[in-house]
DNA sequence: AACTCGAACAACCGCCTAACT
DNA sequence: GAGTTAGGCGGTTGTTCGAGT
C-alpha cells in the first residue's frame, strides 16, 4: 500500500465540518481522476484535509449511489439479524444494505435501533415489547424473538470466518431465518454506484459515462434522473468492498462495462433476481441521495 | 423567548492489516 | 525480514437541531 509517488508536505490538516465548496472539489477531482491514492487527493485538489478524512467523506457521504433517509423496516431486521449474528462489523453489515454506509448503519445502531432492541429485550419476549415500539416496526419484534432464542455464543460466527470470507457472503447470509425473507421481498431499491466502485466507474473512464467532464451528478445541467444500473449478475464476482462498499481501487474487466446502462428499461435478469430487489429508485436530488 | 436536554448525525482517533521499499 | 505507509474498520467524541419546559 505504501504509496511513494505521493510526496506530500507536511501541512496542518483542517479539521471539523466540510464546507459545500470542499466537497465539490473534493467530488470533482475523484469523479475527473478516481482515487488511486488518497493522501495524494486533498493535494491535488486543493484541499487543506488529510487523504483519510478526504476518504471518509468520499465514502459516507459523496459517494454516487448513497441513499440518505431514515432506515426502512426492512433495513432495520437486517441490521438487527446481521448484528446479533456478526457483532458490530459494520462494514459487513452495510455490504448487506446498499446505498448505506457502515458509519450510517453504526450510527443508526448506537443512536436507535440499540435501544430499541435493548428496550424489547427487557419488555415481554413474547409480544408485549410491541408497546415500546412503532407499530410499523412489528415485523422487527418478531424478528428479534427469533433472535433471542440462539445464544449470543452460538449465532456469532467467530471473526475469521466472518472476514476470511471477505464479509458475509450473500449467499451465506440468506441461510438464516427470516432474514431471508426481508431480502426476498423487501430489499431496499439501490443504485448502481452501490455495485461498483467510483474506480471501476472511472476508469472504465468514457466508455460509461461518455467522459469524465459528463458524468450524471457533476454536470450542472446533467439528467441526475438518469441513473445507471448493472445489466447481470456478473458484479457479483467482484469482492465485496468493490461492488457494494465502493471502496475498491482496482479496474475492473471490459465486459463490465457492457453490463450497464440508462436505467430506463429495467429487464428482471439474473442480477434482481439474486438480490430480489424491486425496482431502481425514481430519481436522485442534487445530493445524489435517493428520493422515495 | 430563552434555556435545557436528548437524539441524530458527522467526523476524528486509534488500531490493525496489507502492500511496498 | 524489517520498517514504513496507506487503507480499512470500529469506537468514540463533537456538533447540530428539535422537542419540551
Amino acid at each position: 500500500m505504501g504509496c511513494r509517488t505521493c510526496e506530500k508536505p507536511k501541512v496542518n490538516y483542517r479539521k471539523g465540518l466540510w464546507s459545500p465548496e470542499e466537497d465539490q472539489k473534493l467530488r470533482d477531482y475523484i469523479l475527473k481522476h478516481g482515487h488511486s491514492c488518497w493522501s495524494a487527493v486533498p493535494i491535488k485538489a486543493g484541499l487543506q484535509r488529510n487523504g483519510k478524512s478526504c476518504r471518509l467523506r468520499w465514502i459516507n457521504y459523496l459517494r454516487p449511489g448513497l441513499k440518505r433517509g431514515i432506515f426502512s423496516q426492512e433495513e432495520e431486521e437486517i441490521v438487527i439479524n446481521l448484528q446479533a449474528r456478526l457483532g458490530n462489523k459494520w462494514s459487513q453489515i452495510a455490504m448487506h444494505l446498499p446505498g448505506r454506509t457502515d458509519n450510517e448503519v453504526k450510527n443508526y445502531w448506537n443512536s436507535y435501533l440499540k435501544k430499541k432492541v435493548i428496550n424489547a429485550q427487557g419488555s415481554d419476549p413474547h409480544g408485549s415489547a410491541t408497546k415500546s415500539l412503532e407499530p410499523t416496526n412489528k415485523n422487527l419484534l418478531t424478528q428479534k424473538e427469533t433472535n433471542n432464542q440462539i445464544p449470543s455464543s452460538q449465532s456469532l460466527e467467530p471473526p475469521e470466518s466472518s472476514t476470511a470470507d471477505s464479509g458475509l457472503s450473500m449467499k451465506h447470509s440468506m441461510e438464516f431465518g427470516s432474514f431471508e425473507g426481508a431480502i426476498h421481498h423487501h430489499f431496499p431499491e439501490v443504485l448502481i454506484a452501490d455495485w461498483l466502485s467510483v474506480d471501476q466507474v472511472i476508469e472504465q473512464g468514457s466508455g460509461i459515462f461518455g467522459g469524465a467532464t459528463s458524468t450524471p451528478w457533476n454536470s450542472s445541467n446533467s439528467n441526475v434522473d438518469e441513473v445507471l444500473r448493472p445489466g447481470s449478475s456478473e458484479v457479483v464476482g467482484h469482492s465485496n468492498s468493490d461492488f457494494l462498499g465502493g471502496y475498491g481501487g482496482t479496474g475492473i474487466d471490459g465486459e463490465l462495462q457492457a453490463q450497464f446502462e440508462p436505467v430506463s428499461p429495467i429487464p428482471g435478469d439474473a442480477f434482481f433476481d439474486l438480490f430480489t430487489m424491486g425496482k431502481i429508485p425514481g430519481s436522485l436530488d442534487m445530493n445524489h441521495e435517493v428520493i422515495f
